[in-house]
This record gives structure tokens, sequence and C-alpha cells, in this order.
RNA sequence: GCGCCCGUAGCUCAACUGGAUAGAGCAUCAGACUUCGGAUCUGAGGGUUGGGGGUUCGAAUCCCUCCGGGCGCACCA
């Protein structure tokens, strides 16, 4: 639709300019769908955006541009509006062939489309998500679950708009809190013998150090009592935790397809190379026994240190994310999304900055940044720590929500909102609750469904036998915001910006449940004709919230 | 002190990336069931988009500044 009215508009200009009414160059051609429907069905500015080249008022421009209009059948109406916008209206005739089109496609209907999100791209684009990312330090909080929902979305909407996905989840199980996670097992482990072990300083509190304590004792006995060793504690936590990590994941829908383990970059020699690098560019300097990257040249606010002091002059974990990312550039990703809390923020920085020093083209990395996650009960805050016992799991909030309404509010904000989740709402079964306000919805249209195939109505084989000249302009409009969907769909992937989505499913499921309210509306009427047009739409309706909920990993249930 | 994010109706949040009269839900008040599912709907009130300045045809959106909140500012990740 947009591609058609960009099309008649260059058309237009071009004519203008012919017929030496307008003499600036053809700019490229702002599109818009008007926030009030009253405005039509798209809009565009151009006439404001070339007032000025064109020195003559924008109301002018536009009539000139609305006078070399040449309407095809899928325009209605054209006009000019307010201080210079030119509105066009499409025609009944469009609309219906958008609405047998979405039929006949089918679930393919409701998806981003590639074509809108790289325009002229004829292979398959790649796209790599690293997300989630936690160490296996203990199992996911609330605040993960929004970097894994958020992630997961992200990589589902190119995923549909068929592009080539890599979910990936980067990690490092080596390295300090991992020492200190080895320790606070086996200081459980040995409580277990009824061996005083104090817990370390920061040490793990969790309750589920004692739960990997009891498995270890229960498989090996006491033989590991006078083990010093902490390797051993630290791989059964690690394997434990993970497990663990994976299985929460998977109630949520939610996979990965490829695990990368900072260690192995180390090990490959990837990050020595990164530091010869940037050491070659005079980017590093040593300073008190360790490496530091310079800020100043970089553009960063400060200078950072790349490996420390010490006897072992171990990376910190900045170096092995500069090699992580540079890999990522190798393997030829078109896009990369990078997906993070607001905590990490300086270190990206960072880290992108110096692949960008190092020669490499950082356009494709992108990044997702989202604010903290807050838990609301009663309307208290609850307080989260993962050190200390006090946080409450992502597998908690699951048990006591469900993993619907947990997908759902995650992705019901914008990712740079800090986000409240209020636990009484998430579980109220009311319309107050937007997850149950459009399974709703979706539940209420199949029930039309079943209706009627119990009065023997149901949509012929061949759906062009349903006229749906009979249908009326609330309806026509109602099918209009569905079919937008994929537009939107579309933007929220290009954007990366997935709330759009719930936020319009939600839109979507408000208009039909007033429509659906007014008696005069009754889908299943006398009219068999006009009952079965309904239907057509209803199909649509249907087809459309199922696909959104599916596009956002939330179920559409057919009955409640 | 420095960097990033946020500040929109009493509350929780949108606003298609600079567009037309800033919109939803909740809460408040007043209404609608002979319903294909009332887990729904109709109506009303509620705003100087934190304050001030600037940029331009046009600003919640961009720039400057102040105020308030969050997150960073480790040889932890």
């Amino acid at each position: 639709m947009k591609e058609l009215i960009v099309s008649i508009l260059r058309g237009a200009i071009e004519r203008a300019r012919a017929a030496g009414q307008l003499t600036a160059e053809i700019p490229s051609i702002g599109i818009e769908a008007p926030r009030d429907s009253a405005h039509g069905d798209v809009a565009s500015n151009v006439a404001l955006t070339i007032a000025k080249a064109e020195r003559k008022p924008p109301r002018a421009i536009a009539e000139i541009i609305k006078s070399h209009v040449a309407m095809p059948a899928e325009v209605s109406e054209v006009s000019v509006a307010g201080p210079g916008f030119i509105n066009f209206k499409m025609s009944s005739p469009y609309w219906h062939s958008e609405m047998r089109r979405a039929a006949s496609d089918g679930r393919a209907f409701w998806k981003p489309r590639a074509w809108e999100l790289h325009p002229g791209a004829n292979e398959r684009k790649k796209v790599q998500v690293e997300f989630l990312s936690a160490n296996p330090t203990g199992p996911l909080t609330v605040g993960h679950g929004r970097n894994a929902v958020l992630g997961d979305t992200i990589a589902r909407l190119y995923e549909a708009a068929g592009f080539d996905v890599t979910r990936e989840y980067y990690f490092n199980d080596g390295g300090r809190q991992m020492k200190l996670l080895g320790e606070s097992v086996r200081a459980r482990y040995l409580q277990e013998h009824g061996i005083d072990a104090p817990l370390p300083e920061d040490g793990y509190q969790g309750e589920y150090i004692r739960d990997i304590a009891r498995a270890l004792k229960a498989e090996r006995g006491d033989a590991l009592v006078s083990v010093t060793d902490l390797e051993i504690f630290r791989a059964a936590a690690v394997k434990a935790i993970f497990a663990d990590i994976k299985q929460t994941c998977t109630r949520l829908g939610i996979r990965f397809d490829v695990y990368t383990n900072e260690l192995d970059l180390i090990n490959a020699g990837l990050v020595e190379a990164v530091l010869k690098a940037l050491r070659d560019c005079h980017l590093t300097f040593e300073k008190d026994g360790a490496i530091w990257l310079r800020g100043e040249p970089l553009g960063l606010p400060k200078d950072a240190v790349l490996v420390r002091s010490g006897p072992d002059r171990q990376p910190t974990y900045r170096t092995p994310d500069i090699a992580y990312h540079i890999e990522k550039l190798k393997r030829g990703f078109d896009l990369i999304v990078d997906v993070f809390g607001a905590d990490h923020i300086a270190e990206h920085q960072e880290v992108v900055a110096a692949v960008k020093a190092l020669g490499y083209d950082t356009t494709p990395i992108h990044a997702i940044i989202y604010q903290f996650v807050t838990l609301t009960r009663a309307g208290e805050k609850v307080k989260m720590s993962t050190r200390k016992a006090t946080y409450v799991t992502l597998d908690e909030l699951i048990d006591e929500v469900g993993a619907d309404v947990v997908r759902f509010f995650f992705l019901f904000r914008k990712s740079d909102s800090q986000l409240d989740f209020d636990l009484e709402l998430a579980k109220k079964q009311a319309p107050e609750n937007p997850v149950f306000y459009v399974q709703y919805a979706h539940a209420r249209l199949a029930s039309i469904f079943r209706e009627g195939a119990a009065k023997g109505l149901t949509l012929p084989a061949d759906l062009s036998a349903v006229d749906l000249k009979l249908l009326g302009a609330e309806e026509l409009d109602l099918a209009k915001r569905a079919v937008g969907l994929p537009e939107v769909m579309s933007a929220a992937a290009e954007a990366l910006e997935p709330h759009r989505i719930p936020f319009y499913l939600l839109e979507l499921a408000g208009e039909f449940h007033r429509y659906y309210n007014k008696p005069a509306n009754r889908i299943i009427g006398p009219d068999r004709e006009l009952s079965l047009a309904r239907m057509y739409m209803a199909g649509i309706l249907k087809d459309a919230i199922a696909g959104g909920l599916e596009l956002l990993g939330v179920s559409a249930p057919e009955r409640m």
C-alpha cells in the first residue's frame, strides 16, 4: 500500500515538474498512517518538506501535486488537508482484495515482510541475536526474564520474516565468580557432612547451592571431603545450574542454537590476537602491571583495563568480548543484535569502539538496552539480589503467573522504560489484564465458529464465493486494522521494538470487543450471505490475533 | 563529579522516529445483559507532555540549561 502511494506521488511530482509547476528535486517521499482515520488511510507530508526549496506555501504545493495524481482503482479519494498533507483513501475493492489475500495466505500472511526490512535484498540475510548470556552462577532471575523474552522475540520476528537467524548465548564458566561458586558449593558440601566450613566472604548464599551440595553428597558420599581442588565442585555447580537455566528457558519457549564460551576464544588465541592488534594501533598502554585500553582516542569517557596485573595476567571480561564481536562480524551476519541490561551499557560502548578502531565495520551491530525490572506485590516493591537469597527467580514467577503472562508483560513496555511487573494485575483474569483481554478476544472469535458450525454455517472451501461487498463500514474498519498488523510487525522488527505488537493487538482486540457488543453486529444472523461475509472478516481477525500472539510466543486459546 | 536512560491524565503506560485535536487501560462517577462467551461494552470528568530557553511551516519527540528518579563509573561479569 505504501509503495503504491509513493509511486503515485512520485509520478504526480514528475508530471508537475514537466509542466513547470514545481522546480525542486524529488525528495524521498514520507508516508505515514494518519493517527486519525478521518484523515484517510495513508498520508504524505511531501508538500510540507519541499515547501522551503519550492518557496511556495505547502498547501499550494499539495494542490499542485494533487492535480497531477493519476488515481488507480485502489484509491478512492485524494485530498489536501491541514497544513498541507496529502491524504489518500483506499477504495473498498482494495481492502476486499487485501482481505482475500490474508485469507488465502493464511498463517503466512501474519508475518513481518522481509522486503520491507531490507528492500531489494535477494539473498537470505543472516541475523544473530545474542541474548540472555547469563553466567551460570545461579538460577535465572526476573531481570534475566526480560532479556530472554526480548531477545527471543526479536529472533522470532526475523525468523518469521524469513531471515536466517542464530540465537546465541555467550557465557563464561571460568574466572573469579566461578571460583567463588566452587568455594560456596564446597563449603555447603562439607557442612552436609557436619564439618564446620564457613561460606566464603561474598559467597553464594542461595538455597540452590545446598541442593547442589546435597546432590554431590548423594552421588559421591564423603569421597570429596578432603578434596581441596575446587574444580569438581565448580563443574558440578555449572552443570546443575546450566540445566536449570535451560529448563527455565524451555518453559518460556526459548532455545538457543549456539553457545559460545569466553574460554574457547581465549584458548583459540583470539584474545591474544586482539591485544596484539590493539597494541599495534597504539591503543593500549601499561600501568600498574596491567594492560589498559586508551579511552580518549576511542571517544570513551575513560581508560579501561584489558588485562589484569598479577601473576596469571588474566584478561578482563571486555577483552574476550571484543574478540567475540570481531568473530561475529567475521561470521558474516548482516545484523547482529545484542540484548543486555542498562548496567552493561558502558561495556558495550567500549567493545564496539575497540572493534571499530581495529578497522571493522560495526554498522551491523545493534544493541537493545533494557532498563531494570521491578516486581510489585500488593503495592510493595520486591527487592532482588542474586548473591543473597532474597531474589525471586524467573521460575517462581512463571509458577505464579504462567508463561504467557510472563512473556506478554515483558514485551508490553518499551525496552528503555523501566518495567514494573505487577503481580496482582498479572494474576487477574479480568479485562484490565492485557493478556487475558487479547486472548479472550481470540477465544470469543473461536466460539463464533463453533456456534456457526453448530448451526450449519461454515465458510465455503471456495472463499471467493463470499460477497465482501455486504460488509459495512465498521466491519471494513476492523478488517483494515487487522490487515495492518504485518506492517506493524515489520516496523517492530526494523526498529527492534517488539512492544509495538502487543500494543497493536490490544487495540485490535478492543476494537473487536466494541464491535461485538453491539446487538446489530451479530455475526451469525438470519441473512446467510451477510453472516458468511461477517464470518470471513471474523476469520481474518482471529488469524491476526493468533498470528500476533504466536510471534510473541503467547498462546491463542480456542476457549478459556 | 562524569556517562547513559527516564520524566506524558490521580496510577501504569502508548504516541508508527519531527506532523494534523497528545491517546489507551486502571481508578472515580453515571449507565447497558432475551449475549454468537458480561473475562464484554457505552458515556463523563481528568493534560502548560517536570520547568525555562532555542531550532522550523510544525516539537512529547531534536539542541542547550535547570530540577527530579534509575543505572553505571572495579585489575566482577
